[in-house]
DNA sequence: TACAATGCCTATCAGGTTAGTATGGATTAG
DNA sequence: CTAATCCATACTAACCTGATAGGCATTGTA
């Protein structure tokens, strides 16, 4: 697993818009708030609409919504639909389609495969609901306003 | 953590080593058993000697030996030095310079401490001897000679 | 001493990725 | 109508990846 800026700025995307439910946030107000630059967070929204993560409400008054409660979403999903397989081993070629070049019988194997079923296993178990309700207890918020990260 | 071929070869290379202990293993040699391009293994054991991992001696009837015993070499020490950090952040630019772009109130932040943290543990936990075991055991292997992974 | 085998070093390269920026079009509330 | 907003495509500079090429340095041995 490797996080880039673009998988970064898409994590703090979608916990931005589970905290701030209930109106559509603009690429202007996320983009501020995270302080990710906003041409390149356009980029990155549209991404997260193609993947079913988010709806675009266009026009004055738009912005954007979670398309389904912060608890059916884990990170596991988002970070694999925005940079790929979360194994150490499979994601170096584009698409994942490296023929792992260690054969069945090697013992170094083994080992990326055990680490790389830690972490499908723990970033698939983490949802935004628990990320968002860690994330206000830390700001000691009651509830959608201002939050930046 | 991300395996590159470079980190791939590498391991291979050290692993090829603690199997072929004894006399010292030409690159052409560990090229040739493990696969890898001649050229690009050769850049690859100069960065391993100038890490300390391995010595070289020239001339006919040279080759590469290990500086030290198997188990005194672990995994993460060979992938931190050929590819960098093993976590998951702090790993994307050069050097791993990134200042993290998560503050410490970040609830994301905490669950990326948590896998790199394992990974640490993991591959730091795994020496050579250990990979070396279990491979000429795989190989139903009694002892070092022509080993391909 | 010659020479072949070996490692050492630097340069170069094509293709891809990363982290954006630029420009303009499409949609919609008021 | 128009301002606010999302949508889409193209472009870029810098860097990374996975090599290849050419020649220099060292050393065991005939």
């Amino acid at each position: 697993m490797k996080i880039t800026f673009k998988g970064d700025y898409a994590l703090k995307a979608v916990l931005d818009l589970s905290i701030n439910q209930g109106k559509p946030q603009t690429i202007l107000d996320i983009a501020k708030r995270q302080d990710i630059p906003r041409k390149f967070l356009e980029q990155i929204m549209i991404s997260l609409k193609k993947g079913g993560f988010v709806k675009a409400q266009r026009g004055t008054k738009g912005g954007y919504l979670l398309t389904r409660s912060p608890s059916k979403i884990t990170m596991g999903e988002v970070i694999r639909y925005i940079e790929g397989p979360v194994e150490p081993i499979g994601c170096v070629c584009k698409g994942g389609e490296r023929t792992c070049s260690y054969s069945e019988h090697c013992s170094l194997r083994d080992v990326f495969d055990e680490v790389g079923k830690y972490i499908s296993k723990k970033v698939d178990s983490v949802t935004f609901e628990e990320l968002k309700n860690k994330q206000m207890k830390k700001m000691k918020m009651r509830g959608p306003d201002m939050y930046y990260i």
